[in-house]
DNA sequence: ACATCATATGCCTATATAGGCATGCATTGC
DNA sequence: GCAATGCATGCCTATATAGGCATATGATGT
């Protein structure tokens, strides 16, 4: 099997850099897909393509605006992702290092090799 | 060209959801392949390709325990992602709502075209 | 040295992605 | 209606992923 779409998660659409950028930058607010293209530095229709990614996980909107089609930020599918790896918060704080923990076995390990069955 | 590689990023490793269960079963504490595979319902080899992404990406140490290899935690690397997200903590809180700010826009848009020059 | 248990790798397949390029489609203005 | 502008799509390629399966590698105990 390949690799999870694109399109099935805002985990795996914002796995891709521009797609990130493009995100960043409508921050600022909406943007027509020529601009953002220019400013990104990449091509039209790449532009065109990774905003359709985006699009279907819902984590951007278009409105016609004329001849342009302005694309807006909505940020509301980047919650879950904020919140699972909020999850992890503790760990990288020190405040429940699990990592020390072991840090210290592995020291101790250089003496004395451990079962270390209380860990499970 | 194809996807980035789910090993140049922590973006991109945690794409993939049953990584990411690892991760979340490692909160738990340190733990064998086997267990790990058991617990997730998948095949040993698969846990073990998933674990040396996980690895090269640096969420996840190895230390070798006897005969086993107890995978432990290192959540440091979710630290930029939680960042990166949270910077858009204000778009979904309705604290910053570009959202409907750009939903008034498209009201007022409905009449007159602006240029929008000082969105840019 | 050997049998055994625990993991890592190798090989094969199906899938689809990012990107380049050309072109289709839509809206506007003349 | 027609030309022009702004975007979306289609097609082609290279790459590599997730997963299944078999097997190599490693460490332990006897």
């Amino acid at each position: 099997m390949a690799r999870a779409a694109t399109t099935s998660d805002a985990f795996n659409a914002i796995a891709e850099p521009q797609r990130r950028e493009i995100l960043a930058l409508l921050r600022g607010g909406e943007r027509p897909v020529t601009e953002l293209a220019r400013d990104l530095g990449m091509s039209q229709p790449q532009a065109s393509k990774h905003l359709r990614v985006l699009r279907e996980v819902g984590l951007v909107r278009v409105r016609g605006a004329g001849k342009q089609r302005l694309y807006g930020l909505d940020a509301r599918g980047l919650r879950p992702v904020h919140e699972w790896v909020g999850g992890f918060e503790a760990f990288w704080n020190g405040t429940f290092d699990r990592l020390d923990a072991y840090v210290q076995d592995l020291k101790q390990d250089k003496a004395g090799e451990s079962t270390d069955d209380d860990d499970r």
